[in-house]
DNA sequence: TAGTGGTCTAGACCACCTC
DNA sequence: AGGTGGTCTAGACCACTAA
């Protein structure tokens, strides 16, 4: 049906065999390069994996994976027996284990941060209960608004199981997840639940809605790389303003 | 730090080499199911993946093949020189491309549909401007009342571009998703974003909720396998009953 | 029938972490 | 130093699609 797109060979050369960058990562962002900047587009059949791995000059095993990361990213479709090809649509990423100061900083707004309240609540089993989680020692709770362009975004309840090298003074300054990459604390996994609800009054204060006006809500379960929660969040969003957007391949 | 966990020989016993399962995917179920009866408990460290795979007598990437896939629906986090662990905290699945249907469904609840309308819309500039897409042929435009036990949840509207084979009776009893599989649309990728807003006085009325209420509104975008654009959904819930539920993991 | 992607093997070498 | 996962190779065979 459609014909296959041949791609320019200044794309196949030069990748870095001895750096850091793995190559199947390196052949992902040239061909993402290539879809972004219309070299490829959309709806465009690719090459099969085995000549672009020859242009390469890669195994066929590491060709794949490179396609593989943009197929998993949902920017390619594979069937088997026809080919690849470019999706649709506008690129957008998916969900990213971010927070929403490195969203608005990657839009290029001016994000800025106001601590509401900064304290350490003791372990009870009131506060268990609350947060769904056993909780055997002291747990640091931030209630923070989100502003960008001056225009209330959010109100974030943060909850940090290790509250070490957190202080109320860098959190004004970074957001929470850089501050804990800082730290030496990696998040790794996290699972998030996004629904809506009636503003509260004190939200509805904070985020200059009328009171019971719908916010979004997130509540964020964070991972580290032992697989043990760190941290949680109860976010409150003013809908106008944010969304949450992610892409679903099926596999 | 934590001790490796042993599993039983069974478990590494008897696997399907002539079906047409790919050996990874029943690895990576069995594995699965070990976390969920408890065989394999949150925060256990599993043995390593070349004596695992020597077990299963696999080849090593076949193994690491496995363990990937549950790596990527947040069950496992690995570490270079540590080691491969069990995630803590309840398991639950990431977003996948059903529909609401499919979800309760899986979750033994009696959904039922009522078609609200069920109309053919011509392509008109309008249109492609309020789908924000470039519409050249006739769309076909349903809006459905999805309920659970006879409890409302959700007002559906769907944009189906390319409207052969379906019809209202038909989608009185099967869920859309099903329908389309059963005429040999695949569905392969989605970009979906969840929002809120305030419920429209049809809304209210549909739901049984207050005008000016909170909805939790879903945006999909559904791709075929060719890359193209198959669907569009514009749903609205009931925030009480229904939520945004998904898996983020860091690579 | 020819061409495509999907699966699987049996190695190799390396980077990273812990002891 | 020893053990872990991360990357890469060079093949093989198969399933599916389209002409």
């Amino acid at each position: 049906m459609s014909a296959e797109h041949q791609l320019p060979d200044e794309m196949f050369a030069g990748l870095d065999r001895a750096g850091s960058v793995p190559l199947y990562a390196q052949v992902a962002e040239r061909i993402e390069a290539a879809i972004a900047n219309g070299t490829l587009p959309v709806g465009a059949r690719l090459e099969n994996e085995v000549t672009m791995g020859e242009r390469f000059q890669l195994s066929r095993p590491t060709m794949r994976r490179a396609i593989q990361v943009l197929v998993d990213q949902g920017l390619l479709v594979r069937r088997r027996g026809v080919g690849t090809q470019v999706v649709h649509g506008s690129i957008t990423r998916g969900a990213e284990l971010s927070s929403l100061y490195d969203d608005l900083a990657r839009e290029q707004r001016r994000p800025t941060t106001k601590i509401l309240s900064f304290e350490i609540l003791e372990p009870t089993a009131d506060l268990s209960a609350q947060l769904g989680l056993d909780i055997s020692a002291p747990v640091l709770h931030v209630r923070r608004l989100r502003s960008a362009d001056e225009a209330p975004i959010a109100v974030l309840d943060n909850y940090l199981l290790d509250p070490e090298g957190v202080t109320e003074e860098a959190l004004e300054e970074q957001g929470l997840y850089e501050l804990l990459r800082a730290r030496g604390t990696t998040l790794r996994v996290a699972r998030q639940v996004v629904g809506a609800r009636a503003a509260t009054t004190e939200e509805s204060r904070r985020l200059d809605v009328p009171p019971g006006s719908p916010v979004l809500t997130l509540h964020r379960t964070a991972y580290n790389d032992s697989g043990e929660v760190v941290e949680l969040g109860r976010h409150s969003y003013r809908p106008d303003r944010y969304s949450v957007e992610f892409t679903v391949v099926n596999k």
